[in-house]
This record gives C-alpha cells, sequence and structure tokens, in this order.
DNA sequence: AATCCGTGGAC
DNA sequence: TGTCCAAGGAT
C-alpha cells in the first residue's frame, strides 16, 4: 500500500506551509481567540487583506476578554473596509459569549452555537487550535476535492458528496494541520484559475488530472447577472464638519457609520429626495461593486444652512478616517475632498 | 434552497 | 474593462 493521501499532503506541508501571523511553528497549540479570530476575518477574505486587520485587532485587543469589554461601535469601526459587516457584530456578540463561560468552547459543537462560526468555522478552530479531528470544508478544500475525486456534480449541490469525500481522507491525527494543508494546496498550487499538477504532492492520486483537464473541476452552476443600481449621497458640511448617521443594524453596511442618502438598495434605485431642503450641487460619482449588485453613486454637496433633521453627528473632517466609513462611503467622501482641491 | 451580504486583487 | 473569486454565515 503506497502512503496515503493525508500522509503525503502532511509531508507537504511540512515544507512548504505559508507563514501566516495567526499561526504558531512547531509543537505548540494556538490561541484559540487568535485562530477564531482569523477564521472569522478569513471568511470570503484574501490572507493579504486580513493581515492588516489581524494585526491591529490583537494589538489592540489581545485577549477575547478585552474584545468583549470593548464597545461594539469601535469594533465596527475597526472592521471598516473589510466587509460584511455582520461579521463584526456577531464578532463582538459572540466573544462576549465567550468571556461570559470563561473561555471558549472546547468542542466543535460549542463552537458552532456561537453568533458568526458556522460548519466551516467550528470544524477549523476546532482542528487546529484544540487539536480535534473535525471535517474542514471550504472553498479551496471543495476545489482540490472536486479534482482528486473528479466530481461531476456541480456545486452548490454537490457539497453533501464533497464532505463525505473530505471526510474520508482526514486523518485522525493533525487534523488541523491538514486542514491548513488541504488550504494552502488550494491557495498555491490547486487555484481556481490554474493547476500547476507537476508541482502536486497529489499528483498521482488525482482523478482529475488523470482526465486530462482538472480545471473541468468543480463544476459550478451558472451565475446570475449583476444588476446596475444608481443612488445619491449626501453631503452636508458645517464649520469643517460632515454629517453622518449610522445604518440600520440589519441588512447593507449595516450598523456602520454613512453618508445621508436616498434609499438607494439592492432591489431598487434610490429615489433621489435629499435629506434636507435646499440647493444641492453635484459632485461627480462613484462606481462601487457589491456582491450581487453595482452601484452608481452620485454625491450631492449641500449649499444652505439648514440643520439636518433626526439622529446623526457631525464628524470633523480633517479627522473623517477615524469614523470607521466602509469603502462605499469612503471613496464618496474622497471624491468630495479631491473635487474641492482643484 | 436561494438570496443577501463587501471588498480588492488577479487576469 | 469585465469577470471571477477569496479560510462563509444567516435567514
Amino acid at each position: 500500500m503506497t502512503a496515503t493521501i493525508s500522509a503525503k499532503l502532511l509531508e507537504w506541508y511540512d515544507r512548504n506551509a505559508r507563514r501566516l501571523p495567526w499561526r504558531v511553528r512547531g509543537e505548540e497549540r494556538p490561541d484559540p481567540y487568535r485562530v477564531w479570530l482569523s477564521e472569522v476575518m478569513l471568511q470570503q477574505t484574501t490572507t493579504a487583506a486580513v493581515v492588516p486587520y489581524f494585526a491591529r485587532f490583537t494589538a489592540r485587543w489581545p485577549t477575547v476578554e478585552a474584545l468583549a469589554a470593548a464597545p461594539e461601535e469601535e469594533v465596527m469601526a475597526a472592521w471598516a473596509g473589510l466587509g460584511y459587516y455582520s461579521r463584526a457584530r456577531n464578532l463582538v456578540k459572540a466573544a462576549r459569549t465567550v468571556a461570559g463561560l470563561g473561555g471558549f468552547p472546547d468542542t466543535e459543537t460549542g463552537l458552532r452555537a456561537l453568533p458568526g462560526v458556522g460548519d466551516y468555522t467550528a470544524a477549523a478552530v476546532a482542528a487546529i487550535a484544540l487539536g480535534r479531528r473535525a471535517v474542514v470544508v471550504d472553498a479551496n478544500v471543495e476545489r482540490v476535492v472536486a479534482r482528486i475525486f473528479a466530481i461531476d456534480a456541480p456545486l452548490p449541490g454537490a457539497r453533501k458528496a464533497i464532505r463525505a469525500k473530505a471526510d474520508e481522507i482526514t486523518p485522525d491525527e493533525r487534523a488541523g494541520d491538514f486542514a491548513q494543508a488541504m488550504m494552502d494546496l488550494g491557495a498555491t498550487i490547486c487555484t481556481a484559475r490554474d493547476a500547476r499538477c507537476l508541482l502536486c504532492p497529489l499528483q498521482s492520486d488525482c482523478a482529475a488530472r488523470a482526465s486530462g483537464d482538472p480545471l473541468r473541476y468543480p463544476i459550478k452552476a451558472a451565475k446570475k447577472a449583476k444588476p446596475l443600481r444608481t443612488g445619491t449621497a449626501f453631503w452636508i458640511e458645517r464649520e469643517g464638519a460632515v454629517w453622518l448617521v449610522r445604518r440600520p443594524a440589519k441588512g447593507m453596511l449595516g450598523g456602520m457609520r454613512a453618508l445621508p442618502d436616498d434609499g438607494w438598495r439592492a432591489g431598487a434605485d434610490g429615489g433621489g429626495d435629499a435629506p434636507i431642503a435646499g440647493a444641492w450641487k453635484a459632485a461627480g460619482v462613484v462606481r462601487h461593486g457589491f456582491t450581487h449588485f453595482d452601484l452608481e453613486l452620485g454625491v450631492a454637496l449641500h449649499a444652505g444652512d439648514t440643520n439636518p433633521q433626526g439622529e446623526g453627528e457631525w464628524w470633523p473632517i480633517d479627522r473623517l478616517a477615524e469614523a470607521g466609513l466602509p469603502t462605499l462611503f469612503a471613496k464618496a467622501a474622497e471624491r468630495v475632498l479631491a473635487s474641492r482641491a482643484d
């Protein structure tokens, strides 16, 4: 019997593991807090984008207790720019739950009950930080498994079959390293756009390679077209400060500071209605792509002296970077300030 | 089950 | 430029 898939992969990992800030070297078991934090940040997010955020978060909140004690608003602002903002809200909730428990749950099931922790994250933390055997399936694992076994069913329907195969090849020991090895393999060799089979430690085990067309896998369902929406954001300024509002907790950019807007959303264009009466002057257009629609956001400058109604705050323009605006509104603000500098 | 939810980099 | 997609989760 030749070496198993997991044995070959672990041997490869021991020589080729990426060095990442949330990983520890050697036999030492990593801090569950850092593993959990990194896994949440890494949900649908590239390692390159996560690295600076992870550094800032762990410097500012070194323990789960410190994070639990932080005002939610500060965590949301620190998350600004990373996207999928419900992650930040759930991060605070989960940290407070963990602090209340006196520490992280020590089972995959216990972890799975935390807000923002789904099947993937629970398995990853259980395997990497707790040393438990867990079947970790992310997009990398799906792709690698779909190729090794040449799974012909399209995603997302093939998920159950893929998970069953992943379970078959997951070892009883070093399941955390195995998971990270699968992800490293998927990130560096068996990638979505490339299959560098000659570099792959599993090349002789791979049905997709044997088929001659490894990139055919995983098979995916066709995507829907993204609509283009239009909307307007409003820049209301007074004595060196701009009027910011806080968006509703749920929905797009939920809970984040923002410029007032005209109600644009995924399903409809904005109504064009300004928050206050007066003269408005167009200050340019910002294009921004979201996951399921594109937005063309006009920016309008207020020329009058009427006070805005309702909830909001005057934010000093020279400290706007600290407001924690999501990228869309940071772009809009940048556009206003750039047009003024001309 | 299908849809909603950000962003930036690679090509 | 447009397209794809990256350590997914909640509803």
